[in-house]
RNA sequence: UGGGGAGUGGUGAAAUGGUAUCACACGUGGCUCUGACCCACGGUUUCCAGGUUCGAGCCCUGGCUCCCCAGCCA
C-alpha cells in the first residue's frame, strides 16, 4: 500500500482521497477493458500498469474485462493474445475475467428499465437521417418522428428487435436525453443496434447488440468497480456514462476519469495503422520486433520489468504528449543492465593473429559474467587461440586523436585476456583492404593493471576464429524516420515514412563458444554492443540467431587526429 | 463561431500561495579490463497580458495555441 507516498499522480490522489473518505467502503476495483479485435501495444501497457498499479497499491483488485460488443471485429484469437499479454507484462487478474458478452441478458433488461421509465425509445430511421437530426457542432439536433412512440409500442418494438424480426439498421434504440444538448454525445445517444452477425462468444443468440456507450458504464456498475480509468477522447462520454449509471445504479456507483494515452516517437499506435502494418506484409507480424505492439517488443526482446518501469518514469496526466524513444530505451536497458550477464560477440569480423603465440596452444580464460560493480558472482570459460576475430570497428589505420582502440603499432587489451599489439596490417593489394591484423601478445599483461599508454586505451571484445560460433544476428532501428508519422499531409499516407533501414540483418557475426547453448529467450549484454536476446522464433542451440534489444549508449564521437 | 479538455527546460513528469524539483536527452569533467554502468557540474523562471497578494506555475480577468466531440466503432 503506497497511499501515503508523497507526489501522487492526479489519478492515485483520486483514488487515495475516495479510500480515505471511505467513498466505496475503502475498497478499490479498477479495470482493464481491452476490446478484442486487435493485439496490445505499449499503450495499453501504461494503461495496465495504471490500472493493475492502483489496485495493487490500494489493496484493491483490478479486472480484465473483455469489451466485446462488436460481433463483427472481435474474435477468440485476440482474447487469448490480450491475456497472454496482460500476464505477461507481469499482471494477475485472479479470478476478476469478465466479458461484456456475458451481461447481455442484464444489459437488456437494464434497456427495458429505461423504456419503462420513458428514458429511451425505438427510432425507426435510417442512420443517415438519424445523422441529419443530430445537428452540428453549433447547431441544435431536432426530435425525430419517433422520439415519443409510446412505452408500449417501444417495448413491444425493442422485444422485437431482439426476436430478430427486423434487418440490420432497420431500428435502433436511442436515450432520451436532449436533442439540443450542447455535449453532441448527449443528443439522445444510441443504445442498441441489430447486427444479425454470428458473435465470437453468443454465436447468434443475439440480434441486438449494446453499443460501447451503454454497455461499458453498466458493465463497470454490474462489476462493482470504483474507478473507471480510461483515455482523454472519452472525457465527451462520461456525461452518458453519469446518466446511465445514475438512472440504473445506486450510490457509491463507479465514476469515470481520464488521462493522456501515450505517443511514442518513431513509431504509430493506432489499431487501424498497426492492422495495415500487419495485412500489408510492411512487417512481419504481430510480433514483429519493430513494432510496439506488446508481442512485438517480447520478440524484441524487452523485459517485463523493463517495461513496467518505462511506464512508472513517464507518469500519468491530462496533458497530451509525445514521450521520445530514448525514455523507452533508457528504461530497458537500465532493467537489462543488473539482469543480463555479458558475453562476447564479433559482428563484423575482422582476422587477427598472434604470432608469437603457439600453434596448438589454447588458453581457457575464466571472464566475470558481471562487471565488477553489478556485485554478482559467475564465470564462463573463453578459449584463448592464436587465431581470433576482433571487431572491424575497433581497428583503425589511421585513428583520431583520442581512439582507444587498436592501431597499427599499438596496443589494446583482449577483454578478460591479453594486452596485443598490432605489429603488421595485411591488406588487399588490389583493394587496399584490411585483411588481417599480425599482433603479438604481452604474456605478463594477464590480469595485470594497465599502465602508461596502456591506461589510455580500452579492452575489445574478441573470438577465438576456430572456437567461435557463427550467428545470426538482427538490428533493429526505428520502424519510421519522422517523430510522428501520423501527422502527415493531406494525400500521404504514414507509410511513406517507414525506414528502410529498421532492420539489418547481420549473417557472418561470431559469438563466444558458452553462447551456443543460449536458449531461446536468453537476454545477454554483447559488450560494448548492446542488450540481445536469442529469438524464440528462430534460434536453435548450435545455430543461434540473436536480435539486438536495444543497443549501449555511446558517446563516442571521434575528433580529428 | 458550440461544448469538453490541456499548456512547466529539447522530452515526460513534480511542486496543492512560500527558494521551480526529478528522470530522460544534451554539454563538460571524473572513474573504468565495456567510449557501458557509476559519480560530479552546467543550462529553464512556468503560453501571453493584466490583476489580487508581503509573496503567484498555483488565485482572478482577458487573450493565444493545441487536442477531443457531429460512427448503427471502441
Amino acid at each position: 500500500m503506497l497511499a501515503m507516498r508523497e507526489n501522487l499522480d492526479f489519478l492515485r490522489e483520486i483514488v487515495h482521497r475516495d479510500t480515505h473518505a471511505g467513498v466505496y467502503g475503502g475498497r478499490v476495483a479498477t479495470r482493464f477493458p481491452p476490446e478484442p479485435n486487435g493485439f496490445l501495444h505499449i499503450g495499453h501497457a501504461k494503461s495496465i500498469c495504471i490500472n493493475f498499479g492502483i489496485a495493487a497499491e490500494f489493496g484493491g483488485a483490478c479486472h480484465l474485462r473483455f469489451d466485446d460488443t462488436n460481433p463483427e471485429t472481435e474474435d477468440m484469437k485476440y482474447v487469448e493474445s490480450i491475456r497472454r499479454d496482460v500476464r505477461w507484462l507481469g499482471f494477475d487478474w485472479k479470478e476478476n475475467l469478465f466479458f461484456a458478452s456475458d451481461y447481455y441478458e442484464q444489459l437488456y433488461e437494464m434497456a427495458v428499465r429505461l423504456i419503462r421509465d420513458g428514458k429511451a425509445y425505438v427510432d425507426s430511421r435510417s442512420d443517415e437521417e438519424i445523422r441529419k437530426g443530430r445537428g452540428t457542432i453549433t447547431e441544435p439536433g431536432v426530435h425525430g418522428p419517433y422520439r415519443d412512440r409510446a412505452v408500449e409500442e417501444n417495448l413491444d418494438l425493442f422485444a422485437r428487435m431482439k426476436a430478430g424480426e427486423f434487418p440490420d439498421g432497420a431500428h435502433v434504440l436511442r436515450a432520451k436525453i436532449d436533442m439540443a444538448a450542447r455535449n453532441m454525445k448527449m443528443r439522445d445517444p444510441l443504445l442498441y443496434r441489430i447486427r444479425h452477425a454470428t458473435h465470437y462468444r453468443r454465436g447468434d443468440a443475439w440480434c441486438v447488440y449494446p453499443m460501447y456507450d451503454f454497455a461499458h458504464p453498466l458493465s463497470d456498475a454490474i462489476e462493482g468497480i470504483t474507478h473507471s480509468i480510461c483515455t482523454l477522447e472519452f472525457e465527451n462520454n462520461r456525461a452518458i456514462y453519469d446518466w446511465l449509471v445514475d438512472n440504473l445504479f445506486p450510490e457509491p456507483r463507479p465514476r469515470q476519469y481520464e488521462f493522456a494515452r501515450l505517443n511514442l516517437d518513431y513509431t504509430v499506435m493506432s489499431k487501424r495503422k498497426l492492422l495495415q502494418l500487419v495485412e500489408e506484409g510492411l512487417v512481419s507480424g504481430w510480433d514483429d520486433p519493430r513494432l510496439p505492439t506488446i508481442a512485438g517488443m517480447r520478440r524484441r526482446g524487452y523485459a517485463p520489468e523493463g517495461i513496467r518501469l518505462f511506464a512508472a518514469r513517464i507518469g500519468v496526466d491530462k496533458a497530451n504528449s509525445r514521450v521520445s524513444m530514448e525514455l523507452l530505451e533508457d528504461a530497458i536497458r537500465d532493467d537489462l543492465n543488473a539482469r543480463a550477464p555479458r558475453a562476447m560477440a564479433v559482428l563484423r569480423p575482422l582476422k587477427a593473429t598472434i604470432t608469437n603465440w603457439p600453434d596448438d596452444r589454447v588458453e581457457k580464460l575464466e571472464i566475470p559474467l558481471w562487471p565488477k560493480d553489478a556485485g554478482k558472482e559467475g564465470t564462463r570459460t573463453v578459449p584463448l587461440a592464436r587465431e581470433i576475430r576482433i571487431e572491424r570497428t575497433d581497428f583503425s589505420p589511421d585513428p583520431p586523436a583520442d581512439w582507444r582502440r587498436l592501431r597499427p603499432g599499438g596496443e589494446t587489451r583482449l577483454m578478460g585476456g591479453y594486452f596485443i599489439r598490432c605489429d603488421e596490417v595485411v591488406r588487399d593489394p588490389a583493394t587496399g583492404e584490411v585483411l588481417e591484423l599480425r599482433c603479438s601478445y604481452d604474456p605478463e599483461s594477464l590480469g595485470a593493471p594497465a599502465k602508461g599508454d596502456r591506461k589510455k586505451t580500452t579492452a575489445i571484445q574478441w573470438v577465438s576464429a576456430s572456437h567461435a560460433v557463427p550467428a545470426e544476428v538482427r538490428v533493429y532501428d526505428r520502424l519510421f524516420t519522422v517523430a510522428d508519422p501520423e501527422d502527415v499531409e493531406e494525400g500521404r499516407t504514414f507509410k511513406e515514412f517507414l525506414n528502410p533501414a529498421s532492420v539489418e540483418v547481420l549473417r557472418g557475426c561470431l559469438v563466444e563458444p558458452a553462447l551456443a547453448s543460449a536458449a531461446p529467450g536468453d537476454r545477454f549484454q554483447f559488450v560494448r554492443h548492446g542488450y540481445f536476446i536469442a529469438d524464440e522464433a528462430d534460434s536453435r542451440p548450435g545455430a543461434p540467431v540473436f536480435n539486438r534489444i536495444v543497443g549501449l549508449k555511446d558517446k563516442y564521437r571521434p575528433v580529428a587526429p
